[in-house]
DNA sequence: CCCAATGATGGGTGTGCACCTACTAAAGGA
DNA sequence: TCCTTTAGTAGGTGCACACCCATCATTGGG
């Protein structure tokens, strides 16, 4: 009586969307633990990957409002994993850094993400995965520069 | 500017998610022009597949709340595009058929599914396309049986 | 020097989702 | 017959998320 329908199950569609909440809850739940939303992890991604950004750089890579940002980046400057400098040269800007920290923190995240895709996971050998991996990489670049049209709402 | 942190694109996690969201987000956005959201889908999937269900049955099988389950039957009903009718044996219960409506929109929302899943699986082979539907699955049922803790909060 | 454009911010809105708490009707065992 | 359990229903809560607007400071062009 627990079975899925397999009209969904069919759908790759569902396939993706299901184990992705599946996926992205529980890795929520983790950083739920500590305080911090999945966006938090992705400011502190961006800052780690690709040096300082302007917060409107930041809305702009991650595409979020630039209002949320200012939100997001409130919570990690309080808890001191990111610093917030206004730009000398121009005032209006300010530019957000991530702290030793946020970037020590950013390391367990990513180790929290790792075990969590490992519990998730488990069903895959190691070249499954790989696979598995490289299939979706292709799917999200491909989805990314096409289609586009917001993903939320 | 717009790249994604490859410290998240190094996570299946964050892929599974990513492109979880965006499928999910299309076809609810098809839903949506039609007044229905991805439930009244699941819903009608179930009863077509599995045929009629007591109420307390759709709640069990698709892991939804019972009083949830009344509001989404409501919905259909009022379309409709199932049946409720009161058992006979146990007047308690409320068995929830398909309507012949509902069968034909079923197919129409698979198909709508299918179009969605096309454009976004547009960069991947018919063999790509396969093996992604099989590791997914097999992912998706690891997850169900093993680790459940409910998937939302 | 004034004005339009830009960046940051605060505050607020609507939606979907998961959850929970009565309350009613009915069934079924003690 | 009484009492506990089960099914459905109504109504409401809290949260995360995506969006939007108004405001203020600052910049840079005309």
């Amino acid at each position: 009586m627990n079975e899925t329908p397999p009209s969904l199950l069919g759908l790759t569609t569902y396939l993706m969307s299901k184990t992705g909440k599946a996926a992205r809850g529980r890795l929520a739940d983790r950083l739920a633990e500590r305080g911090l939303r999945l966006w938090h992890m992705a400011v502190l991604a961006a800052l780690t990957d690709f040096g300082p950004h302007v917060q409107r750089e930041l809305a702009e890579r991650l595409s979020i409002d630039r209002s949320d940002v200012v939100k997001i980046v409130d919570g990690l400057g309080a808890a001191g994993l990111v610093d917030r400098a206004r730009d000398t040269a121009d005032r209006r800007r300010v530019t957000v850094t991530v702290t030793p920290a946020g970037r020590e923190l950013l390391e367990r995240l990513k180790a929290e993400a790792l075990a969590v895709q490992e519990d998730i996971l488990a069903p895959l050998t190691a070249r499954e995965r790989a696979q598995l991996t490289a299939l979706l990489l292709r799917v999200h670049d491909g989805a990314l520069a096409g289609g586009q049209a917001r993903a939320g709402r």
